[in-house]
DNA sequence: CAATCGTGGCA
DNA sequence: TTGCCAAGATT
């Protein structure tokens, strides 16, 4: 095996991260493999995620569906209810279109080939590769953030991202060992997140410290280079949260597609400029002084607060009464929930 | 290729 | 407060 990758593994066998989704390098070597589900709802829940974020969701859908074919056979609005919260909303929804293509046209078997991985929802080029390669040890070559931040700094490369990561591809596959590719694939991105991290990295306790050209030259904490980001623009828009004496909640669910697609949320206005909207049903509206103010990816929202008691009687334009008892705020995206948040307390019903 | 798509933590 | 960042995929 290749002495770089060698250095790594060893490494890795004595500093890997625990996690709930993982088998540790000693039981690896005794043939244990993780159950390839468990690794793509890691893989998925992981993209763009930190792993804080995704400990409790994970533990979350692997108690609720066991199986993919358990996940296979869940109601649509009761994932995206367990996937409130978490971000990127499409995961969920491709999620579950992923599961019940395996169960389908696979048998209820994850395919163990790159290739065919690819052609599952939700699925891209990283994602086939990590489960290739952790599920099933096939020597994939896995280009994440962290590898991409690695691998730049090993080869001190100064092309920006994204522009990149053809070279960081190249540079990622010649290194990437036959043997434990599993464990491989694991330990670049362990040594991304906790020592090659993308401020201060700990080069002085690297596996890696002395064939890396940029600790020798000294840029390390300046890779990867990346082409700059244009700041985001502030929107407006109105939410509309209606209480019906029985306790009920006025919601709807969101269009697939889109911002927060499939999620369930309160009636309002688009968010714009100068939103208007036409509130969900005739009411005595009341605005509230306190505003909602959330950060997605790419703007700012400022949500002004309209809230109304109606009748038990009412009917809505839009939307669908929830029962009290039904609902639950967790099910609400994290904006959602800050409206609501926002609002109840002058909702209460006696 | 560039834009879209969440959230929470941290300097 | 602001900007950056985290195991990307899709269009």
């Amino acid at each position: 095996m290749r002495e770089q990758a060698l250095q790594l593994l060893q490494w890795y066998d004595r500093h890997a991260r625990a996690m709930p989704w993982r088998v540790p390098p000693e039981d690896r070597k005794n043939g244990v493999m993780p159950d390839p589900y468990g690794v793509w709802l890691s893989e998925v829940m992981l993209q763009q995620t930190t792993v804080a974020a995704v400990r409790d969701y994970w533990r979350k859908f692997t108690d609720i569906w066991p199986t993919v074919a358990d996940l296979a056979a869940a109601e649509d609005a009761e994932v995206m209810a367990a996937w409130a919260g978490l971000g990127y909303y499409a995961r969920a929804r491709n999620l579950l279109k992923c599961a019940r293509v395996v169960v389908t046209d696979h048998g209820g078997q994850f395919p163990r080939d790159h290739a065919t991985l690819l052609t599952l929802p939700g699925v891209g080029p990283y994602t086939a590769a990590a489960v290739a390669a952790i599920a099933f040890d096939q020597p994939e070559t896995v280009l994440d953030g962290n590898v991409e931040r690695v691998m730049s700094r090993i080869h001190d490369v100064h092309t920006p991202l994204p522009a990149a990561k053809p070279e960081l591809m190249a540079l990622a596959q010649a290194l990437t060992p036959v043997e434990r590719p599993g464990d491989y694939a694991q330990a670049v991105m362990d040594l991304g997140a906790t020592i090659c991290t993308p401020k201060s990295p700990a080069c002085g306790i690297c596996p890696w410290r002395d064939p890396c050209r940029a600790r020798m030259a000294g840029t390390a904490s300046e890779l990867p280079k990346k082409t700059p980001k244009k700041k985001v623009p502030t929107r407006r828009g109105i939410a509309y949260v209606t209480r019906r004496a029985d306790g009920a909640w006025l919601l709807e669910t969101r269009p697939e597609k889109g911002l927060l697609g499939g999620m369930l949320g309160w009636p309002g206005s688009d968010w714009g400029d100068a939103p208007v909207a036409d509130p969900p049903l005739d009411a005595d509206w009341y605005r509230l002084d306190a505003t909602a103010r959330h950060t997605f990816t790419h703007f700012h929202l400022d949500l002004t607060i309209m809230t109304a008691r109606v009748p038990a009687d009412a009917v809505a334009d839009r939307g669908d009464f929830i029962p009290h008892g039904t609902f639950r705020p967790a099910a609400l995206p994290t904006v959602m929930r800050k409206v609501y948040d926002l609002a109840s307390g002058q909702l209460i019903i006696d």
